[in-house]
DNA sequence: ACAATAGTGTCTATCAGACAATATCCT
DNA sequence: AGGATATTGTCTGATAGACACTATTGT
């Protein structure tokens, strides 16, 4: 005996999704789009999409990067869910916020017109800030994204190949927004009982001054 | 010119919410009821409701409380959605966890043989656990019980009266489920550049041994 | 006086940050 | 050699945990 749930009053679920990248030399940033149809068109905000029945989540947030930014093999984070009242006035419309950091190289090939690169400094909006809630949505990407890299080293995988310390410490340097201390960081990343990063042996080539050791990632990227 | 989002699938959206005790004389329970009536009569569930049009999230958490369990005044904090596809074989339900850390006096009067508090260490479930994936929403809420308690004193106001420390201690021991060093855990607390306490001036009165001076919170409860 | 609990002093290990010295490349 | 960058050594201050000592009550 199933009840009918299809009775009752039901809400539309989106998905929107932030997703962050750092960008050469070395600031955050978010892909946003301008839309192309239907409501709100011509505004700039996240890419999104209403939940398909079947699908989970996560499955709505791939879907709508792909349809919307043409971004495709990301794995976006829930953050939370925004319900507002009043937050889109079409109608009853809950938004399950989603997040990611991807690499910059990922992103450059679908840029265009209408869809960019945001940067990200206190406010993220150039001109007069996203569409619904979105400006809230991004900010608390930003702190998932600081949270996270505040922990351990790259945990997004934005370093795929082998890296120097100094690069990773730029890559989080960009993330969190702040620098940080040469010595005492690198002491934390490499700290033998942690395993997180192992020499590969081999130094950086070409560069001016004393060549940079080369490592990799152990720990995995994500938990 | 809105479109006429009621063309599409929605979701039914539900709130289940783990309020979170501390029973003396010091263990970690949640509050579960046993379903009278509609899908899943006589099992065993967290306290739940779906989501009504015109309200928020928080609203139709403190609805499900008041009518499944009896309980009102609470404040719960939205965990995240759980979306596993066939969780509630009813159909597309999504639902959006919430928790809430309260204290004991406040739900004794509510307690009855389809209203019971389950004791939490490692597992929840009495007898074969609950209904739908409300054991890994119980999970969640214990998880984020022991984070907020890490940081503070008795962020969610369990002790409203005035408290020794030693009470302090035992009420976050019971949250963490570990016991915690006296005196350095007594000099986190009330170290003097934090003013998370303040002393009253007032001493415990009628026990055994050096009276302990009586302390109260001067740091909000919540952010 | 004695039992019992509260509160403090002190030692040690760890760690972050600051600062500076040393190492090793390129031109 | 001289410039530039990487890497390591060392000092200091803060803090947590361990341990033990002192303080203050009731009986």
């Amino acid at each position: 005996m199933k009840p009918d749930l299809a009775r009752w009053p039901r809400p539309s679920v989106a998905v929107d999704v932030a997703l962050l990248t750092v960008r050469p030399p070395g600031e955050l940033a978010v892909l946003v789009h301008r839309r192309a149809d239907g409501y709100g068109k011509g505004k700039w905000s996240l890419p999104g999409t209403f939940v398909h029945e079947g699908e989970t989540l996560q499955d709505a947030a791939l879907r709508a990067l792909l349809a919307k930014v043409g971004v495709a093999g990301e794995r976006p984070e829930q953050l939370r869910v925004f319900d507002t009242p009043g937050r889109d006035d079409r109608g009853w419309v809950l938004s399950v916020a989603h997040a990611d950091l991807v690499p910059y190289e990922r992103l450059v090939s679908v840029l265009s017109d209408d869809r960019v690169l945001a940067r990200i400094d206190g406010e993220v909006a150039d001109a007069g800030g996203l569409l619904f809630d979105h400006d809230a949505i991004v900010a608390e990407a930003v702190s998932w994204a600081r949270v996270e890299y505040s922990a351990r080293p790259d945990p997004m995988g934005l370093l795929d190949r082998e890296f120097t310390l100094l690069e990773l410490q730029r890559l989080h340097e960009a993330v969190a927004g702040v620098s940080l201390p040469k010595d005492s960081w690198r002491r934390f990343m490499t700290d033998a009982e942690r395993r997180w990063l192992e020499e590969t042996g081999d130094f950086q080539r070409g560069s001016v001054g004393k060549p940079a050791r080369l490592f990799r990632r152990v720990a995995p990227t994500r938990l």
